[in-house]
DNA sequence: TATTGTTATACTCTATAACTATA
DNA sequence: TATAGTTATAGAGTATAACAATA
């Protein structure tokens, strides 16, 4: 990536740049930090129309993959906080699209369960996402955007595998 | 990447599985916010004894690359909002590493220019910026980190080069 | 003692609306 | 009319502390 540089020569050190920084571009934590906004705005776009956000998504599509889960199982599938996920789920319920069930064997514990409306509405979210990850990820040929999600993924179970502690 | 899957067979039709969705690690959506999250964490930590965040250090580091610039300027290369770079620059300020001067031709303008405190913590700030990295991007190769920034800055240049209303 | 869900609370990051002073 | 900076404000996302119920 070359980026053309038009240095005007100023007494007051004013210079005139493209407006991109080599250095921090080069940076992951600058990267994903605007990578991540930008993906979620996309998200958050598409799902309006469903009343739900990416994150809500996810959860669906984890109780969609693995079936009704304990709540706590759930946040940490999501890799949410038991105290975010609570208004989460909330809202779920709101739309109608899961339930809270009593746990069988643990009575602290809640079981979230999606509803026939909330199974009957996975279709829609799946093309959702996936509308999403092509227009979002479409910059990218497609085996770059296979190397894209595995690199994120080896990162990701990498630092989501060991305790906070030990971070 | 495979994960071992024990599926017990329970007439609540609970199971329990690794708490891994595997549709959802196969999202650009949910991996770049959970990176972006960690990365960010990663940053703070390391630059809290420099009474500073992720972001101050992106802005000090535009500045130490470009020279003095334009408030706006300095948003538009860090992808920050003009509301949002005010506190931002107010932080650095009170900090007594950046200082806003009148714009020699636009009175309208502030350009935020470098104290000499702020020039001398730049190696400590630049120190910190290669440590957080290593250690953030240490589970891959370096040759898998150079893919993954190269993806990335193409995915955020492209993301990021086209006004608000047309993306 | 530890864990599950919950609430209250607070902090970070972001952006819209509206204002002022300029251009 | 448009732009630069600012403030007030609000929203999304996150997490800590503390509690009740239960393990």
């Amino acid at each position: 990536m070359i980026l053309k540089k038009t240095i005007k020569n100023s007494p007051e050190s004013i210079v005139s740049l493209a407006l991109t920084s080599e250095t921090l571009t080069g940076r992951s934590g600058f990267l994903l930090a605007k990578a991540a906004q930008r993906v979620r705005d996309t998200y958050d776009e598409h799902l309006k129309t469903l009343n739900m956000n990416a994150r809500h998504a996810g959860i669906l599509t984890i109780l969609e993959e693995k079936g009704s889960l304990a709540q706590n199982e759930l946040g940490k599938c999501a890799y949410i906080d038991r105290t975010t996920i609570v208004a989460l789920i909330d809202d779920l319920e709101k739309l109608g699209l899961v339930e809270r069930q009593e746990h069988p064997t643990d009575r602290r514990s809640h079981v979230i369960y999606m509803t026939a409306k909330g199974k009957e509405l996975m279709p829609q979210i799946g093309k959702k996402a996936k509308e999403v990850e092509k227009e979002y990820l479409g910059p990218l040929t497609a085996s770059e955007q296979k190397s894209l999600i595995q690199l994120l993924r080896k990162l990701v179970f990498h630092h989501y595998s060991m305790p906070k502690e030990t971070r």
